[in-house]
DNA sequence: TTGACTCCTTGATGCAGATCAAGCCGAGAC
DNA sequence: GTCTCGGCTTGATCTGCATCAAGGAGTCAA
């Protein structure tokens, strides 16, 4: 468990352009820069509990994290998966409304969340950033909310890899020379979690999508996919979406 | 489809204190009452379709609308119930990301969208409060998320019942005198969209309840909850979050 | 080498909720 | 009156996914 800081310089930061951040101009930026820290949290790690107190905000700089709700008798959902570049905490709320998680292991920038608050009111761009930052995010889950509502198993486990794949896309922005191929960043349990279904089922319908040969599976977590518009079409999106990017 | 346009003073307006305009001063207040005009929309009519242009933001003052989403074969979820002081619409994206329908009349405070984004950049208290309540309604969201991948139907409805029995008694803060009692403002179908059933299911479950005497009813609509205790058990929340407002 | 892990797959069975179908009730319209 | 029509209930049956159960494959450590 050793806090291994790193420290970076925000001109450097690999999510500088597209984090809470990415409006500010260099002398807010400096400003930042001398009330963020890092920490580092391994996988399986929890970074917040849910009811705690919040001490701090923050982004993921590295590493994916995830948002679940949990009942008492232990049904789980995940609600959000917060990759780099991503936020994590409530300005002008004092607890946490659930568990943040470290899938693998993860690097957040973060600050106190007194100091953060003050500078959201003095900094417009930083409110501003993080205002479309939600925006997104809430209708990320509003579509999540269809999936999880209406969607089959098998158009459920569609949809999940081809978001995934989407977002290997943006990043990359690689030529599609070849198959498209993608690393499943989760076990099959926390599939299950996203998704709403068992793991037993999430096994069961990536087998059936295996031999439909919508993807080709290499070991258990890398996915090829062929024909992307096949797999967009079994995942029941209105079509069209499809364009990567 | 007579457009009743009233007028109505800001500083009369009953959602002044809860919607976008809530932090705004007299002098902030005075420029919006300037652009904002207002539109009345009848039970059933589309307010915004999906993929449409989005020509105005706004709020809903009175009614209540719906949003959903539908997928091409027909199957439909809605994704968020707006009540008055909500706001619709999403400054800085053109299209529509989903369907907005009026559930019962509806009457809407409208702001052009572009001078509305101007005023957004000129005014921090508008985008202060607009951001709080993107980031209350995410939580809502996130919250629904569990309910819709998790919960089994009965669950479903006696959560639904007890989020508009709170809303109600949170709306007129009344000694909660005798049984609770609600009325129930959408039919059965909308409670399918709004939670993943169907219809059938939906009325089902609240013969279900009703014979259990976890409520009872009036009429299809009016319900009443001799117990709230009771019904929040049956929600399957986490017990303790029960206090009304 | 052997166990003890964790992660995953596959099979057999059961059940909650979907689907298909019929009919009730109250409100207009005429 | 009675016709229609939207909203609702209830019954019978079907089915997709959960549940229960067993075992495989890879990794790590002793």
């Amino acid at each position: 468990m050793h806090d291994h800081s790193v420290h970076v310089q925000c001109g450097d930061c690999p999510i500088r352009h597209r984090a809470v951040c990415a409006r500010c101009e260099t002398d807010e930026l400096t400003r930042l820069e001398q009330i963020k820290y890092y920490r580092s949290f391994q996988a399986g790690q929890t970074i917040i509990w849910s009811g705690d107190r919040m001490e701090f905000v923050g982004s993921v700089v590295s590493g994916i994290a995830s948002l679940t709700q949990t009942m008492e008798d232990g049904r789980r959902q995940m609600v959000g998966l917060l990759l780099p570049s991503d936020f994590v905490g409530r300005p002008g709320r004092t607890t946490a409304a659930f568990d943040v998680t470290a899938t693998t292991d993860v690097v957040m920038c973060c600050f106190r969340k007194k100091p953060f608050e003050e500078m959201m009111v003095a900094t417009p761009h930083i409110a501003q950033r993080l205002l479309e930052m939600t925006l997104d995010e809430l209708d990320a889950a509003r579509e999540w909310m269809l999936l999880l509502g209406r969607k089959t198993a098998r158009e459920k486990i569609a949809s999940l890899i081809s978001i995934i794949a989407r977002r290997e896309a943006s990043l990359h922005l690689r030529r599609s020379a070849g198959p498209l191929s993608v690393d499943l960043p989760l076990t099959r349990e926390e599939m299950a979690d996203y998704l709403g279904l068992t793991l037993e089922t999430v096994s069961r319908q990536i087998s059936a999508l295996k031999k439909d040969g919508v993807i080709s599976l290499e070991g258990n977590r890398h996915v090829s996919i062929p024909d992307i518009n096949r797999l967009l079409e079994e995942a029941g999106d209105d079509s069209d979406g499809g364009m990567l990017v």
